[in-house]
DNA sequence: ACTAAAATTTAGGCTGTCTTAAACCTTTGT
DNA sequence: ACAAAGGTTTAAGACAGCCTAAATTTTAGT
């Protein structure tokens, strides 16, 4: 109801820092100046100064040389681009048969450019998908998002079982070693080995059982569920 | 070849005044300042400035106060922004559900976002249709555009039997009208009657079929083949 | 506690695209 | 033939976003 609050149209850009200090900030803690100069690429100066016009805005607020926050109205339009992202991202992959590491790019430009319209056909045409491709979850229309509890591969236990849940969508590189492995969400597994100091992970995966070796690194960044689900 | 040929990336406003110096230009004259500054909604002054940044990129050719050519390189832009344009119209009716009056905005937007790879998946999905579902013709990857000849259904001569092929997709309003009048491209008729002075023409058509009175100006912008198909 | 390093902000500038006001050509009516 | 009208261009400036260099604040090591 503040005067702020109806600011209509964001530039292509706003949209950009907001979407992006909303993954800084997932954590809680405010975001930093640098961490958003690297993620968008952009040099720091540049953040400052646009910082200070988001929260002249009322969408963030900043507390100077200590970081950024998102305020409602900055979390909700941050959470309707994270929307767009991810329903294109599912829509490429499952009505255009594009490979879910040349999507990320393509949903990265088309997020600016779509209306809210578009993208609730998209997702009426998709059956309302909770997930996409890469297992992040999707935010409803209004704005809610779910936030499961994950374990990286690096760290389920040796014998335990579990299901491969979330993947990075940042690196094609990455993406295509895992379609390759056929490591992808919702797939299960067994852990039947780990070798200290940060060695690789050996598990058990696929149709025709396998045993598969994964690097430390890697073992990281695959999010799972452990065996008997607790998370809905 | 030459240096400026292989200038790549476009602006999103390039983009715009490209495609719209190529419609202006169709009929073969050079487009005015002012043509293009009604057309983008801009005042004639920034068109000025930046016809001649478009010519100093080899993409228009321009004689002071007379008007704007495009050149190779520039009718070769227009026509990918037109592909671009009529294609994810197509995409968005025939595959989610869009009516024929709401498209227009959405590709006026989604073709600065695209990717030529997204262009051919969609086109693709559809079967590489040669016209968009207002009857404009599709041009193909390469450039190449159909340019059939058609005529206003204010000047078929009564008596005559023939196909509507093409209207404008320009306003909303007209086309819900058509839509409810049951006048879309493919659609065949006879021209019962034509009063003098401008005034309405009168055709039979559809499945049961009935008279339809058509104001003239509306029949002026309603573009139909003449029945023995002459045109390809 | 104090200084060196790291992070952040301020200052000043550039580019792209738009604007209005004024100057400038071209066309056209008498 | 020439002046008014209309279209076009130049001039000057605004605004969004970006940049580098310099000044400032915070953090961290001794």
């Amino acid at each position: 109801m503040s005067a702020e609050s109806s600011k209509q149209f964001l530039s292509r850009s706003t949209e950009d820092y907001l979407k992006t200090i909303y993954e800084l900030q997932k954590s809680g803690e405010p975001a930093q100046t640098s961490s958003i100069a690297d993620a968008l690429r952009i040099a720091a100066p540049s953040v400052s100064g646009m910082v200070k016009k988001l929260s002249e805005s009322g969408l963030v607020e900043h507390e100077p040389y200590r970081g950024v926050q998102l305020t409602g109205a900055g979390r909700r339009a941050a959470l309707r681009m994270v929307r767009r992202h991810r329903v294109i991202e599912t829509y490429l992959t499952t009505k255009l048969g594009y490979d879910w590491d040349s999507v990320h790019n393509e949903a990265e430009r088309l997020e600016h450019a779509v209306t809210d319209e578009l993208v609730e056909r998209m997702a009426m045409a998709l059956g309302n998908p909770r997930y996409d491709p890469h297992g992040a979850p999707i935010p409803t229309k209004d704005g809610v998002i779910e936030v499961p509890v994950y374990v990286p591969l690096a760290e389920v236990p040796v014998g335990e079982l579990g299901e491969l849940s979330r993947v990075s969508d940042r690196d094609p590189e990455q993406l295509r070693f895992l379609a390759e492995l056929g490591l992808k969400p919702g797939v299960s597994f067994e852990v039947l080995a780990r070798q200290p100091f940060r060695g690789p992970t050996t598990i058990l995966i696929g149709e025709p059982a396998k045993e598969q070796v994964i690097g430390h690194e890697l073992a990281e960044s695959l999010l799972c569920s452990v065996a008997p689900r607790e998370v809905g």
